[in-house]
DNA sequence: ATTTTTTGTGCAATCGATTGCATTTTTAAA
DNA sequence: TTTAAAAATGCAATCGATTGCACAAAAAAT
């Protein structure tokens, strides 16, 4: 069956005898038209099934109703919670959601930025890449009047919206805690620093330890070990060490998390008494290992809401310019078995 | 900084003393258009920071390059790994996904995918919502001429391209493996029946009994237990039972199959021996969990690029009429802890 | 009864890109 | 050198909805 022409308000307006114009104050909602025109205009709209085209009607209007979301993987927990916090605002006011994936890879990063400014999205919401430093594409958006919001992972030199976690905190109070548990070499499991949220987590690390009087000791440090196998390699690494650590704080993710338990269990090494484990975004799975893992829940569904707030209430003041500003989130430490070797085990 | 007007071709246009036709057929790389103004245009197009108006080329083209998607929830491992590969195909054609959730309401689902036909795009995909079984709204797709891709939870009766796991097969097989593993009280919990693929499960279920020479135990399948909390309640309500099963298959999902375990974990019921459990989804968890969980494989990101190739496929030949047609993914069984109590344990 | 105001419609331009057809320019063939 | 063919460009209509302005009809005020 082929496509039949689709009913326009021209459709419309001839079976009514009209013009096009008054059928289209009337699907508005336009004062400036009859109840009855209105009343017999809906009527017939709903008979012939009649749809808006939102093509023309956008290219008209010079709007989308559309927001463009661009995250490094919609799987992960933060991520599709977002998402999902972003959605239940934005639905309610008929916004369509455009999801990107940038898979880390800054090139299908910049080329989802394109393609959303294309489509005339009224707002990109962007967590970025962990590749690449280059924010060019990101200025794009500005420069093209199109609205940018940044989350959790952020270039901080470009002035916008940002809605983040208080990285530094939650580092700081995870560390804390491992502390208080009778941990004394902690290691940590970097992420790529170009990155602000995992320059912020060592922060939060280094600050912990110098406020215990603990020495920063460099061979504990391990760079870039923010997947599950980099966080293996390096928990192997770290414990075959002459002086291997008591304590691993993988600090970029869970999923770096669950690679140190694996080894560590395949190594016979019991957590949390001979080692500990935190890990940092509250995955689902945390709570499913044996033994569970300590981790830092960031709210990552009050963050999609608070996006979509934030974008509302620009939109609405069209006059003033954008004032940049940075709402911050404190995270939770959700204290687990794999840190707990007083009060647990 | 207000939104500056955006470049369009007729600026380019002006710049370079030609018209916009002009401009237009070089950007589309058309024959007609010298090789020296096409490499000016192109030239300039950078320097203006042009981006061509999709709105505006859509709406001309009537078409959108686009493809919507409707899934229950995008963080659910088999929705997310289609919706990936759905994305790796379509995004080198340089095609736009509009992803939309219908959290299992029907009415949300009814909403997203009018909002879906308002925005002209060119196919739909989609995985109905386990509520409600009124699907005039996929008609209605149908009818506006855009193609209807349905995968997995589809409308039975409804003639459309589908893409599917054998359900059946998968659990016959897994069925049958738990038989071997000497389980012979067997317990089912289903998903809403209105669905095709929960009854092709039940189904599976059931034939594998029969080739076995093993009664059906009417009191031993359990309703609509399909998510963790229904599960653990349903488990609850099997474990007490006077003559209680030795194993239990959550045919819904594995969210139900993790309630399941918990329970048991809890009253003190060995996993396997003294209850075998199979999921179904191979959700990443499964093999988090302490015994791991035996599971079906649905080959979720392979069904996603199977479906973008359909799509592909079907957008060629524009002639011929849609022959609607079922694509069966063979899904596979993964054997693990919770159902292995001759070999593993 | 006349003027003013309100309300409802229509007209026509507009958003930006595309494309069939006509026209001009260039190139090749006779 | 003239003619035919090919290549490049321009013109103008089109996609469908919206909206400022003009105008007519109806209602209200004088």
């Amino acid at each position: 069956m082929k496509a039949k022409k689709r009913t326009t308000i021209y459709d419309i307006a001839e079976k009514l005898n009209i013009t096009a114009s008054s059928v289209s104050r009337a699907l508005n909602n336009s004062s400036h038209v009859n109840e009855e025109t209105k009343k017999l205009v809906l009527k017939t709209a709903a008979e012939l099934n009649y749809k808006r085209n939102i093509l023309a009607s956008n290219l008209r209007k010079g709007e989308s109703k559309t927001i463009g979301i661009v995250v490094p993987r919609i799987n992960q927990n933060i991520f599709s919670n977002v998402i999902a916090g972003i959605e239940e605002t934005t639905y309610s006011k008929d916004y369509n959601l455009i999801i990107c994936q940038s898979n880390e890879s800054h090139e299908k990063e910049v080329k989802s930025v394109n393609a959303l400014i294309n489509q005339h999205v009224d707002c990109i919401v962007i967590s970025v890449a962990a590749e690449g430093s280059d924010y060019s594409h990101l200025q794009n958006v500005i420069d093209h009047g199109i609205k940018l919001i940044q989350f959790d992972r952020v270039a901080d030199d470009l002035e916008t919206l940002k809605v983040l976690n208080d990285n530094h905190q939650a580092s700081l109070e995870g560390i804390t805690h491992m502390i208080e548990q009778g941990y004394k070499r902690i290691a940590l499991l970097e992420g790529p620093q170009n990155l602000d949220i995992f320059r912020q987590r060592k922060q939060g690390y280094l600050e912990a330890l110098k406020l215990h009087n603990l020495p920063v000791i460099n061979e504990l440090i391990i760079e870039n070990a923010w997947t599950k196998e980099l966080g293996a390699d390096a928990t192997r690494k770290l414990l075959n060490l002459p002086e291997p650590p008591d304590a691993i704080f993988a600090s970029t993710s869970d999923f770096s998390a669950l690679g140190v338990l694996e080894v560590a269990t395949s190594m016979g090494i019991k957590v949390p008494s001979d080692l500990g484990i935190l890990g940092y975004s509250n995955e689902p799975f945390t709570e499913l290992t044996s033994p569970s893992i300590t981790t830092i829940d960031q709210f990552s569904h009050y963050m999609g809401k608070t996006i979509a707030n934030l974008y509302f209430q620009e939109s609405e003041n069209k006059e003033s310019p954008i004032v940049p500003r940075t709402i911050s989130v404190k995270p939770k430490l959700i204290i687990r078995a794999s840190t707990s070797r007083r009060s647990y085990q």
